[in-house]
RNA sequence: GGUCCUUUGGCCGAGUGGCUAGGCACAGCUCUGCAAAAGCUUCUACAGCGGUUCGAAUCCGCUAGGGACCUCCA
C-alpha cells in the first residue's frame, strides 16, 4: 500500500514516488518573523511534521526545509511602501535584527512545545540575498525580467505567452490583467500582473543591501525560490504551505524557478486550510487571531481558559488538513478531554502484559481489533487521514479499558493481537502523529510525596475517615491532581 | 465584479452511491462510602428544491447561506 497525497497543482490524490530513490526533497513555507505566530499558523506546521515524521517512518530519507522569513516584505498600504519588519522595529525601538530574533526564538519555542521536530536546514531569508541576486540575474538574462528605477520586475505577461501562469492557483491571465485595484508602486510595472524580484529601498528603509541595481531588497517570493533550488535542487519532491499562498507566492514561484532552472520546481504541491474564527478566516488582517502563547496561558479575552499544546495538536489531527477548522472553546475543550481519556487508555494498553501466546477466545473482538488497527495504515496513506485514525483509537478505547477492568477476560484478544495493538498505538500515536504525555514534571521527589499523601489518605479510608480522605483528595484537586480509585482496590493520580 | 471552495445531529468534525464514523456535551443505568474515572444504553444528521438511479447525504442542475483568493497573510 503507498501513499497518496493530494496534489494542488492537478487537483487530484497522486500515489507519491520520490524523484530519487529512498530520498525526499520538502520545503514548506515558514514563519514572517515580525510578529508571534498564532494558532492560525500552527497548522501548516504541525500538518507537514506529521507529514516528515510518517515519511521518515516509512524510511525515506528527508531533507526538510523549512524557511525563516526575516528579511520583511512591503506593506502597500497608503503613500509609502514600508518594510514590514522596520516598520514595527521603530515602533518597539528595537534594532530589526533584534526584533527578528526575538520572534524567531519564540518560534521555535513554540514548534518544540508542540512536539514539531525541527527541519533539516532552517535557512534566513537575509542569509540568502546573493543567492537571491544570482537568480535574479539569471531571470534577467533569459530576458523574463526588466528593472525600472532600481527595481526588478518579472514580467509575467511574456512568461504567460508560453507558460501556464495561473494553474495551480486557478487563476485566469486575463483576469490577473484587469485588476481594478490600484497599489504602489504600479506604475513602474509593464502590467499589473507583474510581481517584484527586487526593490529599489527608500533612504528610511532600513533593511537594505547593496544589488547590481541599487540599494534595496529582495521580493517575496525570490527567496522561497532561491532557498529551495539551494538545498533542494531544481527540482524537488514536495512543498507545503497554507492555501492563502497558493496565489501569487507559489504561483510566482513556480515561475520564477521554471525560468530560472528549466524545469517545474515541485512535483507534489500540498497545501493545508485555514482555521476559522466564526467561519471567517484566522489572520491578521481580520485582527481575529490568537497568539500561540496566548493559547498555552489563557490570557485572550476569547479563550475561557488555557489550551496545552498538545491539546491543540490533537484539535488539529483531528480535522482533516484540508478543511477549515473551526475554532471555539467548546471545540478545544472537547478535544482536551478526548485527548486526556485516549492518552490514559493508551497507557493503559501499554502497562498490559503481552507475553505469551494465547490464542483469543473472542475470535469477532479479536478479528474487529485487527481490523481497526489495520487501518491506521490505509488512512494515513489516503492523504493523511489523521481524523480516521483518531476515530478508530477510539474504538479501541472500551475495549482497552474494559481488559483492564477485566470487564472482559484478558485472553478475549490474543497476545498477538495485542503486542499488534500496542505496536499500532505506540508507531501512529508518538511517532507519527507526533503527541505525547502533557505533564512530564513528575520528578522523584514529587512522586515521593504523592505517595506519602495516598498512603495517609487509605488509611484513613481504611478508618472509614472520609473527612480526612475526602480532604485530602478535594486539596489535590484543588491544586490540579486529580485522584482515583481503581476498581482493583489501587490507587492512581493524574495532573 | 472574477475564480474557486463549502453547507453534516446541541457543538466539533470524518466519510462513502446501498452497510448507525468518531469526539465533546446532555440524559439514564452499572460500579462505588462518596466522587472521579470506566463500562453500558439513549440521542441516527447530512441547507432547500428538482433531476439521474432499483437506490443519493454521497452524482448533476437550480436556489439560499457561509467562506477563501484576486493585496501582506499559514
Amino acid at each position: 500500500m503507498a501513499l497518496s497525497i493530494y496534489n494542488s497543482y492537478t487537483r487530484e490524490k497522486e500515489v507519491f514516488t520520490p524523484l530519487t530513490a529512498g530520498h525526499v526533497g520538502m520545503y514548506v513555507c515558514g514563519p514572517t518573523v515580525s510578529g508571534e505566530s498564532h494558532l492560525g499558523h500552527a497548522r501548516p506546521y504541525i500538518t507537514f511534521d506529521v507529514l516528515y515524521r510518517y515519511l521518515t517512518h516509512l524510511g525515506y530519507k528527508v531533507r526538510y526545509v523549512r524557511n525563516i522569513t526575516d528579511a520583511g516584505h512591503f506593506e502597500e498600504e497608503g503613500r509609502e511602501a514600508e518594510d514590514k519588519v522596520s516598520k514595527k522595529a521603530l515602533l518597539e525601538k528595537l534594532e530589526p535584527m533584534e526584533l527578528v530574533q526575538k520572534y524567531t526564538n519564540r518560534f521555535h519555542w513554540a514548534m518544540k512545545q508542540f512536539n514539531c521536530i525541527e527541519p533539516t536546514i532552517e535557512p534566513t531569508a537575509t542569509g540568502h540575498i546573493l543567492e537571491q541576486q544570482e537568480m535574479i540575474k539569471k531571470i534577467m538574462e533569459a530576458g523574463y525580467a526588466y528593472e525600472v528605477n532600481g527595481s526588478v520586475y518579472f514580467d509575467v505577461t511574456k512568461y504567460a505567452a508560453s507558460h501556464d501562469y495561473g494553474k495551480l492557483s486557478g487563476r485566469v491571465m486575463e483576469d490577473l490583467l484587469e485588476t481594478t485595484r490600484e497599489l504602489e508602486g504600479q506604475e513602474e510595472k509593464r502590467n499589473k500582473a507583474d510581481f517584484a524580484l527586487w526593490k529599489a529601498a527608500a533612504p528610511e528603509h532600513i533593511m537594505r543591501w547593496p544589488s547590481p541595481w541599487g540599494v534595496g531588497f529582495p521580493g517575496w517570493h525570490i527567496e522561497c525560490s532561491a532557498m529551495a533550488t539551494k538545498y533542494l535542487g531544481a527540482q524537488f519532491d514536495i512543498h507545503g504551505g497554507g492555501m492563502d499562498l497558493q496565489f501569487p507566492h507559489h504561483e510566482s514561484e513556480i515561475a520564477q524557478s521554471t525560468i530560472c532552472n528549466h524545469s517545474a520546481p515541485v512535483r507534489y504541491w500540498m497545501h493545508n486550510n485555514m482555521i476559522t474564527v466564526n467561519g471567517r478566516k484566522m489572520g491578521k488582517s481580520y485582527n481575529n487571531f490568537i497568539t500561540l502563547t496566548e493559547m498555552f496561558n489563557g490570557n485572550n479575552p476569547s479563550l475561557q481558559q488555557a489550551f496545552s499544546p498538545m491539546t491543540i495538536r490533537f484539535f488539529i489531527l483531528q480535522s482533516h488538513y484540508r478543511s477549515t477548522l473551526d475554532f471555539s472553546n467548546e471545540a478545544l475543550i472537547g478535544s482536551e478531554r478526548a485527548f486526556k481519556r485516549l492518552w490514559e487508555a493508551y497507557q493503559h494498553l501499554m502497562a498490559m502484559d503481552a507475553g505469551g501466546s494465547h490464542t483469543a477466545t473472542d475470535a469477532a473482538l479479536d478479528t474487529r481489533v485487527q481490523h481497526w488497527i489495520n487501518e491506521f495504515e490505509t488512512f494515513i496513506n489516503d492523504d493523511l487521514g489523521t481524523p480516521r485514525i483518531i476515530a478508530n483509537m477510539f474504538e479501541l478505547v472500551p475495549v482497552i479499558n474494559s481488559l483492564r477492568d477485566k470487564r472482559i477476560p484478558f485472553h478475549s484478544i490474543s497476545a498477538e493481537t495485542l503486542r499488534s495493538m500496542q505496536e499500532h498505538f505506540r508507531v501512529y500515536l508518538e511517532d507519527i502523529m507526533g503527541l505525547r504525555e502533557e505533564n512530564q514534571q513528575n520528578n522523584e521527589s514529587f512522586s515521593k510525596v504523592m505517595e506519602l499523601l495516598l498512603t495517609l489518605r487509605k488509611e484513613a479510608r481504611a478508618k472509614k475517615d472520609f473527612v480526612t480522605s475526602d480532604t485530602i483528595r478535594d486539596e489535590l484537586a484543588k491544586a490540579g491532581i486529580e485522584v482515583k480509585d481503581e476498581k482493583d482496590g489501587s490507587v492512581s493520580w493524574t495532573m
